[in-house]
DNA sequence: TGTACATCAGTGAACGCGCGTTCACTGATGTAC
DNA sequence: TGTACATCAGTGAACGCGCGTTCACTGATGTAC
């Protein structure tokens, strides 16, 4: 068996701390600090509260870690993978109809942002330069990847005299959902609640898309 | 003289410390926490640090609030009054038409955020129970309506039966214009800048109200 | 199979620091006479 | 106009606390023989 595969067997199973030596500290970590950024928010955790939540002390942090923001970085990373990935999937899924694919991108957004707080606000929240951490950047521009080729198949359905830069259109729908899932998926200020953010985010992209004649004026 | 004479004088000429007695303290309090919150984010700042950037000892912030979260709350809650004048202001000032007065109060909430990155960065960034502040709920509460409002006389051009709701409405507009700000006007991941927000939201909004049918399919 | 050894992940004690919060105080300001 | 006094905004010293970071160490694990 080698390190490698054991390391992955441990992250797996959430395998707890056996002894004198933990397993796999460096990812026990990165989970501890994305609990504690959802709970508390990116600039509201310690690495101390975070070695205590993986069950160690605050110096074997730097075993795995120059520090907190790299800790945070690494959450970021991790969470722009399975966004990527999701979304990809998502898109896929949604086939044969382009349309139909790109709505299910939507759903897929707000799903992540459910599921994953801790990594959407370590990715959206936490204010980190992504010059400063190239892997990271890398994986942010895959996830950008995706959004916009989605929207790049689907505009071919719109007269080129009228269609507006692929990644133009990405980037309204992507600022839509971002935008719903901070005001009306929280517990922020703008969330008076009248409409679940699913419905929102739906009918806003809805209208949208009907903006750009993808959808028929009568359709719906 | 009035003592609320004499800090509404202080207030507005940013007077310095003078002496033992400040002036203006709490005000200086409030704009010192705002410049921290525009810099370090609404968590990334100590009472110390606003009691030091104000000019005073860290026990006198007691003279006037109970902590640190009772400082970003007034923050918050002066920025919803500048936030519903400025949006009221823009709404009014865009007559005669309806569709102007509206596409000028997108672009006054993206000037909101520009020029008030504090105030912005409290209202909506911070985390604050709406509960636990009565007064800064009414505030939000007032800034809600006028968006909610300018959305109502809008839609009175679309044909009741294919109107959403103007509280839905005024959401989708919310939400794009805030995705916007979050994302592409600040330093984040997803800001790869390919255009500058203000013509992002404004060709966003164009799009939607196409879609609403309140700009003809030809138009533009 | 057993033993000796190298590796290195995590320990725990130590440090200096800035924080939030309290308290008795001080001295600037406004007012009564 | 001048003086005595009340008010109360801001001081500065003090406290206990948890933080980040360092360091020599320890002991669990894997491996060579």
């Amino acid at each position: 068996m080698t390190s490698t595969a054991k390391f992955a067997a441990g992250q797996i199973s959430g395998m707890s701390k056996r002894g004198y030596h933990h397993g796999n500290l460096r990812q026990a970590l990165v989970d501890a600090a994305l609990i504690l950024i959802e709970q508390k928010g990116p600039t509201g955790f310690t690495l101390a509260e975070a070695a205590k939540t993986a069950g160690v002390t605050p110096a074997a942090v730097y075993r795995h870690f120059g520090g907190r923001e790299e800790l945070i970085a690494e959450g970021a990373q991790q969470g722009y993978d399975i966004f990527a990935d999701l979304m990809e999937y998502a898109y896929r899924d949604g086939k044969p109809s382009a349309l139909a694919a790109f709505e299910a991108t939507g759903r897929a957004y707000l799903a992540f942002a459910r599921k994953y707080p801790g990594h959407y606000q370590a990715m959206f929240e936490s204010g980190l330069s992504l010059n400063a951490y190239p892997d990271l950047n890398l994986a942010a521009t895959r996830a950008q990847g995706v959004l916009t080729r989605a929207a790049d198949s689907l505009s071919q359905h719109i007269p080129a005299d009228k269609r507006p830069p692929s990644a133009m259109f990405s980037a309204h729908i992507w600022a839509l959902s971002h935008g719903v899932v901070e005001l009306f998926a929280r517990g922020n200020p703008g969330a008076k609640g009248q409409f679940p953010p699913e419905e929102l985010l739906e009918s806003g992209i809805g209208i949208y898309l009907r903006g750009l004649g993808l959808i028929p004026p009568d359709d719906h």
